[in-house]
RNA sequence: GGCGGCAUAGCCAAGUGGUAAGGCAGAGGUCUGCAAAACCUUUAUCCCCCAGUUCGAAUCUGGGUGCCGCCUCCA
């Protein structure tokens, strides 16, 4: 298979990939807590994984893709407190939200998609195990985590024990509450207690729910397997989440969680991170009705996933412009022209059309077989938009669109043209221009010009009504 | 305080030992009734600073400076 390489944040280091089983990848990676609205963070990570996953499966895999929605959770709890919904309302609401922006973002559905909601019996059993192995203690109807009893704690932030203790106390000391039930300042929960008017689930520890790292253990195990090829996500999530993620499963099963850990940077606004407590995002919604999906992912390709982008208003509309130039390459042949040629397509076209692919197709992979080099994937579809415009032969230029067309396809850019689309309001403006001429037409008698107006729109689906006074009335027929 | 990352043209950004991809903006040109768009050409003797290793470094080593992230919910 491919020389695929990737950079691993367990080993610090670009690595080989080979997976568990030849042939085939299991990927995981975090997906949304829906108590809100997705920003363009939540884009960022969507499209990354998004782009891995059809590259990974483009180069020969048969890849298991599975991204999680946590529907209960702390955080969804408060939100819907705040606004007077039910916490699962709240969730089903934002998760809706979560799939309209990731349908909108052209971003892959995901093989398998559990909620967290779904899984409870397994984490309890989950927790169960770990009680019983030593792992964990039950404390006041919580259920905690003992890191101490796992050795390689801090494996993947690479800051060992101690240090994580001595950093820690400082945080906890306000939080005396905890500090009563916890052994140690590290020890998280897996099991929360509730009220009995909270939402929550019978367990062996009384009426409670999950905690986080938790959740993803559980789903990991349930629906993939004790060991997976891939996790990926936010680097915010590398501690304390995915290192509690290793903790569980690994006490658990006692064998690796994932080969390989993967995490996107962050997307920052004038060079300061953007996040919900800053209050300094942007919805995935918002961008949406400015910029096409297209530019947005462009826009985040162009930056290598492990770098952060630093987002302007500058920096997407110059994006929007790159993409122009790429749409316009594959409009370099006329789609009646590109039907003829292809109908007299021969032996030697399609050997033509053959080479140039290989050729891209060649550079592309090379790009993203290093650690998914998307930056310089990008380069090479513009290199060919400048061969489509350099070649003066339309059989040429169409062996080239389709080279591109195929490659942009494979980072997930439709390069679809929405540059004559209109909406609403545009169009009604469009009709009272043309209201506006067509009365000057009856005014000059010239009701030939007046006519057409009426029976183009007409064929549109505008009805026209000529009033008594003069005026002219539309609606859509 | 601990750990990690980054520093490449006006802006964004690839490149981790062999002589600086790509995008945006700018300049010149082609086209054009005017305008816009589009297309072509062009744009870093040099990669934060200092010292070192090497035939050779943006790329490796040591030191310095600046910026950022994580350690608390966060993609």
């Amino acid at each position: 298979m491919s020389p695929l390489q990737v950079f691993n944040t367990l080993s610090g280091k670009k690595e080989d990939f080979t997976p568990l089983t030849a042939g085939t990848v299991l990927m995981y990676a975090c997906g949304p807590t829906v108590y809100d609205l997705c920003h363009l963070g939540h884009a960022r990570m969507a499209i990354v994984y998004d782009v891995i996953q059809r590259y990974l499966r483009y180069s020969g895999y048969k890849v298991t893709f599975v991204r999680n929605i946590t529907d209960i959770d702390d955080k969804i709890i408060n939100r819907a407190a705040e606004i007077g919904l039910r916490p699962e309302q709240l969730a089903r609401e934002n998760t809706y939200n979560f799939w309209r922006d990731m349908h909108a973002l052209n971003i892959t559905s995901p093989d398998i998609e559990p909620r967290a909601t779904e899984f409870i019996q397994a984490m309890i059993a989950f927790a169960t195990g770990l009680i019983d192995s030593g792992h964990a203690y039950v404390s006041g109807g919580d259920v905690y985590f003992e890191v101490a009893t796992f050795k390689q704690y801090g494996k993947l932030k690479k800051q060992d024990l101690q240090e994580l203790v001595s950093g820690a106390r400082e945080q906890v000391r306000s939080q005396s509450a905890l500090k009563e039930l916890k052994r140690s300042p590290l020890d998280f929960a897996l099991w929360k207690s509730a009220g009995s008017g909270e939402i929550g689930w019978e367990s062996p520890w009384g009426h409670g729910r999950p905690g986080w790292h938790l959740e993803c253990s559980t789903m990991i195990k349930n629906v993939l397997g004790e060991t997976i090829d891939i996790h990926g996500g936010g680097e915010d999530l590398v501690f304390p989440h995915h290192e509690n993620e290793i903790a569980l499963s690994e006490s658990l099963h006692g064998h690796p969680l994932a080969r390989y850990w993967l995490h996107n940077s962050f997307v920052q606004i004038d060079a300061e991170k953007m996040s919900k407590s800053l209050g300094n995002f942007k919805t995935i919604q918002d961008l949406l009705k400015t910029y096409s999906a297209d530019t947005i992912r462009l826009l985040l390709l162009q930056t290598h996933y492990r770098g952060p982008i630093d987002f302007t208003g500058e920096s997407l509309t110059a994006a929007g412009h790159g993409l122009q130039r790429l749409i316009r390459a594959t409009q370099a042949v006329s789609s009646e022209e590109a039907a003829e040629l292809i109908a007299a397509a021969t032996p030697e076209t399609s050997e033509l059309d053959f080479q140039i692919m290989q050729k891209f197709r060649g550079e592309f992979t090379a790009a993203m077989d290093s650690d998914f080099n998307t930056a310089s994937a990008v380069a090479v579809l513009f290199n060919i938009a400048d061969q489509i415009f350099l070649e003066t032969k339309a059989q040429t230029r169409l062996s080239y669109i389709s080279a591109l067309t195929s490659i942009a396809q494979t980072l997930g850019l439709t390069l679809e043209d929405t540059s004559h689309k209109v909406g609403n309001d545009t169009a009604s403006g469009i009709i009272e221009l043309l209201l506006e001429i067509r009365a000057s037409a009856r005014a000059k008698k010239d009701f030939a010009t007046s006519d057409l107006i009426r029976d183009r729109l007409v064929q549109l689906g505008v009805k026209l009504m000529d009033t008594a006074g003069g005026g002219t009335e539309w609606e859509k027929s």
